[in-house]
RNA sequence: GGGUCUGUGGGCUAGCUUGGUAUACUUGCGGCUUUGGGAGCCGCUGACUCCGGUUCAAAUCCGGACAGACCCA
């Protein structure tokens, strides 16, 4: 099952073994979302919450369904989701003579609305958002969390005077998006994406890349900004200051369920699993080590850690089941536990616990005095470990290189004078697909890796996932 | 988009070539026993994806649907 030699194989047999969605429901691409897979889902979006509700956006919720009417406003945005939505055409037994569509993502449904929110300059930033399933038909082979059929994710909307303010949000949205992924431990890189790559209707799109075992990026979110292609077919419009009705300039934010699968990629072992402290459902399982005569006194003690540990808000649980320690080690490993505390007479008699790291797999003691400061240090530490450790793997797998002989599996790095027609030609005869140019500029002097021109325009690519 | 393969208790699997009685392990439940890295014993529950065809008889052969795995574009 190694997580090197097939990355394939080992995620698909880690979500199964963790226990984090069932397959089985049949339809492809639409899992069930099963409780322990579910309660990390809702950490991450808590924190989602936290910190976009922290910037002044407000959430909100829109309605699954999109008149068709509504949905074929702008034009290229139907192009490019066209052959993937659902429709509805039936309600009981009639024939609807206006279809449809169930969201893809939500443009669609939110503009015709705002064209109604926004009217004066004051009315100005509007920024919502909403955490939401939607449904895109996908033809490529499924793979929980990483590509499906229905898909949760938030979508921030945001709708502003100027194409500056419009810029800026771009901007809070990285500062959200730091903080979000420095308690998820997930590394990233931004790339602005191709033309033809970039959402359909924006004006650009800023790509959210994270590098997988297998050396391939996994999309994990994007940013756009829309500028005003959205607000004129939709006449979104406000009156400004000086009297005059003006387009408003917008962007959008989102990131989906990928998130877990890209946690469990980048973090996880050949033992299973290992999540961060911050979004694990259990934070710190608790083992009673029993013997005969002193099983009471053992469980009385390690029941008593646990409630000191609930009551400091730490997600902490004892397993009393009726196994054998070793067995209960396995299970909390592969459910990716970020701390083991266990306790026996032994413990009890010198007064401490006895701790156990899976990320490092260290081991320790901690007094039993300063339970809570000691377990809330090292899960901070736990923490801190991962999130280096991921940018570290995320950095190294970028290769630099200048000619397309012997492309190593791994994210490439490289010159490209920047026409359409030698991105196509990289793309089709290598067999990669160009995630764009570095949104912070890098400075850059060489060839075009295809046509040889000098440029000074660097960029990546990889193998997708 | 094109192709290859697969579908048997909750999980994994034998049986399919050559049609007739469905196998093991595991999980689950009950009991005994054990506990510092996957213990052991006894008992029990539980399955041939669906629809159609061939046949006296289909898990097995044929067709289709649905679902899954993989490869290529």
């Amino acid at each position: 099952m190694g997580k090197d030699d097939n990355f394939s194989e080992w995620y698909n047999d880690i979500v199964e073994k963790a226990n984090l969605s069932d397959k089985r429901y049949p339809i492809k691409g639409m899992n069930v979302w099963t409780p322990y897979g579910w309660k990390i889902m809702r950490y991450v979006d808590d924190l989602i919450r936290k910190e976009l509700d922290a910037t002044g956006h407000d959430e909100v919720c829109f309605p699954l369904m999109i008149p068709e009417t509504e949905f074929k406003k702008e034009k290229e945005h139907i192009k490019g989701f066209d052959s993937e939505v659902y429709w509805v055409t039936h309600a009981g037994l009639n024939e609807l003579d206006v279809r449809l569509v169930i969201r893809p993502t939500s443009e669609t449904a939110m503009y015709p609305m705002f064209s109604l929110w926004v009217r004066s300059h004051t009315d100005l930033p509007l920024k919502i958002y909403q955490l939401v399933n939607t449904f895109r038909y996908e033809t490529k082979q499924t793979r929980s969390f990483i590509r499906v059929r229905e898909i949760h994710f938030f979508e921030s909307h945001t709708c502003h005077a100027t194409e500056k303010d419009a810029q800026e949000q771009v901007e809070e949205d990285l500062v959200i998006l730091e903080k979000i992924m420095e308690r998820l431990c997930i590394p990233y890189s931004l790339m602005v994406r191709t033309e033809w790559d970039k959402f359909p209707g924006a004006y650009y799109t800023v790509g959210l890349d994270t590098a997988m075992p297998n050396g391939r990026m996994l999309q994990i979110g994007s940013i756009h900004h829309y500028r005003t292609n959205f607000s004129i077919p939709y006449n979104i419009t406000y009156e400004d200051t000086d009297g005059e009705h003006k387009n408003v300039h917008q962007t959008t934010y989102g990131m989906s369920e990928r998130l877990v699968g890209a946690m469990i990629g980048v973090h996880g072992d050949d033992k299973g699993l290992i999540l961060p402290p911050p979004v694990a459902p259990v934070q710190v399982v608790i083992i009673p080590i029993l013997s005969k005569g002193n099983a009471d006194a053992v469980i009385k003690k390690a029941a008593a850690i646990e409630r000191t540990l609930k009551d400091s808000g730490i997600r902490a649980k004892l397993d009393l089941r009726d196994e054998r320690p070793g067995s209960k080690f396995f299970d909390w490993e592969i459910k990716g536990v970020p701390l083991r505390l266990e306790i026996g007479m032994r413990d009890i008699d010198n007064n401490v616990v006895t701790f156990a790291r899976r990320d490092s797999g260290e081991k320790g003691t901690i007094s039993s005095d300063d339970i809570v400061p000691g377990v809330e240090m090292i899960l901070e530490l736990i923490r801190k470990n991962m999130y280096d450790k991921a940018w570290k793997i995320q950095k190294e797998n970028v290769v630099s290189v200048d000619s397309v002989k012997d492309l190593p599996e791994r994210t490439l790095r490289f010159g490209w004078c920047g026409s359409e027609e030698c991105g196509h030609r990289f793309e089709d005869e290598n067999d990669l697909k160009l995630l764009g140019t570095p949104y912070i500029k890098e400075g850059f002097e060489g060839k075009c890796i295809v046509c040889g021109r000098h440029t000074d325009k660097v960029a990546y690519a990889s193998r997708s996932m």
